[in-house]
DNA sequence: ACTTTGACCTGTGCGC
DNA sequence: TGCGCACAGGTCAAAG
């Protein structure tokens, strides 16, 4: 489900209601999301204060005031969202069929659930300890919207890359945040082909080319444009209140296949083609640049 | 060493 | 209405 855009907004929904909150308890409905839930993952986050909620690429960081930090990828389909809690019972609601993990958390302004909820189960949660590192977070390539992301860093990355930009660009350890409509909708933007070879866009000498400056400011104009519009809802993707982001209204090329390229002066078709068994979308009229 | 495929899950929409 | 298949925002281990 979500790629930066997604998870960057359901982040900033979410820090005002859970910053400073404590952890009063931890339901965990089942053992396992994706991999199994971290060991005494309910003792060890039970009393704890949460001080911050952070980002780093599709993974959100619970903060704790210990200096531990819990960790959540959303997968394909995870999701949190918060409810009220009642005053008997806990938690204050029914749980529908896959709410797998309820925090019941304490503010400020009084008591609340947060429900993570994932059908498919491609998500996951882990502990890192204080001071700790995280296997996950260790080999994610740069931020694409941080300073550190430019057209010289991206061609250092993919210099030795020989599959398709397509993929190469989904791999978290070049750049990390990007997903699968994002790449296409920046390859649209920047005029390449997904079916470039990654290591021909950089030039020979090893100085960036035209068409990775062009590419570097695509993926951040795109997840800029994204972020601005609270991300995109193509099912069941919600922000921290419930509400649908609108990003998918602006889709220049994923999900149209056979409709026309909005691209001025391009009478091409927009094509839908696997790679690496996902679907790539483009425009084989102006995407050859 | 690098790239592609299949697997992990559940749900939905479409053609027959 | 029901059935089977294709496909879905992601990643990982295995196979090529």
């Amino acid at each position: 489900m979500p790629e930066l855009p997604e998870v960057e907004t359901i982040r900033a929904g979410l820090d005002p209601h859970v910053r400073g909150a404590v952890i009063e308890k931890v339901v965990a409905r089942r053992p396992d999301l994706r991999f199994a839930l971290p060991k005494e993952l309910t003792a060890r986050l039970e009393g704890q204060r949460i001080v911050h909620l952070g980002r780093r690429a599709k993974y959100l960081l619970f903060e704790l005031q210990t200096g531990a930090t819990l960790l959540s990828h959303l997968g394909m389909t995870g999701n949190y969202r918060l409810e009220p809690r009642l005053a008997h019972g806990s938690p204050g609601f029914a749980p529908k069929k896959h709410d797998h993990l309820i925090f019941e958390l304490r503010g400020a302004h009084g008591a609340f659930d947060l429900v993570y909820s994932d059908p498919r189960r491609f998500g996951y949660v882990d502990l890192v300890d204080p001071g700790g590192q995280s296997v996950h977070l260790a080999h994610l390539g740069p931020e694409p919207l941080g300073n550190e992301m430019n057209a010289l860093a991206l061609a250092s990355a993919i210099a030795k890359r020989r599959g398709p930009i397509k993929t190469v660009l989904l791999d978290q350890t070049v750049i990390a945040g990007l997903g699968n409509i994002y790449v296409c909708e920046a390859l649209w933007r920047a005029q390449i082909s997904p079916l470039a070879i990654a290591l021909e866009l950089v030039r020979a000498n090893g100085a960036p080319t035209v068409r990775l400056e062009r590419l570097t400011a695509a993926i951040k104009h795109v997840l800029t444009d994204a972020l601005a519009a609270g991300g995109s809802t193509l099912r069941d993707y919600r922000n921290a209140e419930g509400e649908t982001g609108y990003f998918q209204h602006s889709f220049d090329v994923y999900g149209r296949e056979g409709q026309s390229c909005r691209r001025q002066e391009c009478a091409g078709t927009i094509v839908r083609q696997m790679q690496a068994g996902r679907s790539s979308f483009w425009c084989p009229r102006c995407q050859n640049h």
